[in-house]
DNA sequence: GTCTATATCAAGATAGAC
DNA sequence: GTCTATCTTGATATAGAC
């Protein structure tokens, strides 16, 4: 009685926090394990290791490897959409909103390359298990429809035309982003920074110019 | 004697012959097993039985299995380029040439689903192999500068500002087409033939009328 | 709840027969 | 040159101690 009702201040925890927080730290190197070696070349050694657990100890909060992954693969929402948002909301519309918004986009890519190679990861496995692939449609639609959202005022500004829907160009937007951010690793010298404006500034300017 | 010399029209192979076809057999069906299983799901056992032969076959005709996937990377270029010059050559500038040439990649990538896979496969086996990065880069320059050969006319006939050299140009619509080949894969419906051509034809829009 | 020890299995690679 | 048999390793998953 004394440890539970006395000391609530210090770092005890309930077994239930104590679990929840075994889950997430299990859940945060099985990411970094993940990404270093891929989902087929990670063990789940090496993940319990790296949380500072036992297989054991895996075993007895998930299922194992697959839901480890699946678990993480839900998580992942792209939250680069909400900071894009806030470097739309600063600038007016025009070449310095397009540059500001290429160098953020950039430097998320360079800062968070696990997020890359996780993603790419999730997508073969997609590709691999049909029954997964909608999942991930499913967890892309929320992030998606928020990248809509971000570039339906331009086009609305721009008088784009009707192929020029928000879904369309969102969709558009989304590629070239990710595949300008894997050729940046391929090539650094090749993506520069200014390129994600620049692509960016083209494509609306296309847009309005139709 | 009988047999080398009075019948070299039957399909008697020669030992070199018969080696150089068993290694291209095993090519073959390594980038089948690669494709479908990754490089680190796939075994060896797979590929050879795959190829019609034995594990021993496969061990005396390549080092192993990362030999094997290394070969393949190196061989895989794409071949689309030639076909998408073809298509450029048989159209003026203008909508008709965007749209043909979008229903061409957008067909490519459907009928090979296997070559987004293995590059995806070769990128992440590069991301964490430095050593190997560096060939993958060496391997896609080809390729690419066949890219920018292609835009540079269609940017001088633009008049496309300094900005928008054929290197960066070829570097957003290869990024462009990577990326809308896999989120095809994910959500068909978001990535409509169509699309492929609409981009294209907004982001050189843009270029002509910055 | 977590750890240690282990059963079970599959994979990469090799050696020697043919 | 190719096959069969095998060595060796490393991984998933479980069971029982604490």
């Amino acid at each position: 009685m004394n440890d539970e009702s006395d000391e609530p201040a210090r770092q005890r925890l309930t077994r239930a926090e104590a679990k929840s927080r075994t889950r997430a730290l299990l859940l945060e190197a099985a990411a970094k394990t993940f990404a270093r070696k891929g989902y087929a070349g990670a063990s789940v050694e090496e993940i319990a290791e790296g949380a500072g657990f036992s297989i054991g100890a895996l075993y007895s909060n998930f299922g194992g490897k697959e839901e480890l992954f699946l678990e993480l693969a839900a998580t992942y929402n792209s939250s680069l959409i909400s900071r894009a948002a806030e470097v739309l909301h600063e600038h007016e519309a025009g070449d310095a909103r397009a540059a500001d918004l290429g160098r953020l986009l950039a430097d998320s890519a360079d800062r968070d390359v696990d997020v890359a190679l996780l993603r790419s990861e999730f997508w073969l496995y997609a590709m691999r298990n049909p029954a997964v692939m909608e999942t991930l449609a499913a967890r892309l639609r929320e992030p998606r429809s928020a990248l809509e959202g971000l570039v339906g005022p331009t086009l609305e500004q721009l008088g784009a035309p009707p192929e020029a829907s928000a879904k369309a160009v969102a969709t558009v937007v989304a590629a070239l982003f990710d595949g300008l951010v894997r050729q940046r690793q391929i090539d650094p010298a090749q993506v520069p920074d200014e390129l994600f404006g620049l692509a960016l500034r083209w494509l609306f300017t296309g847009i309005g110019a139709a």
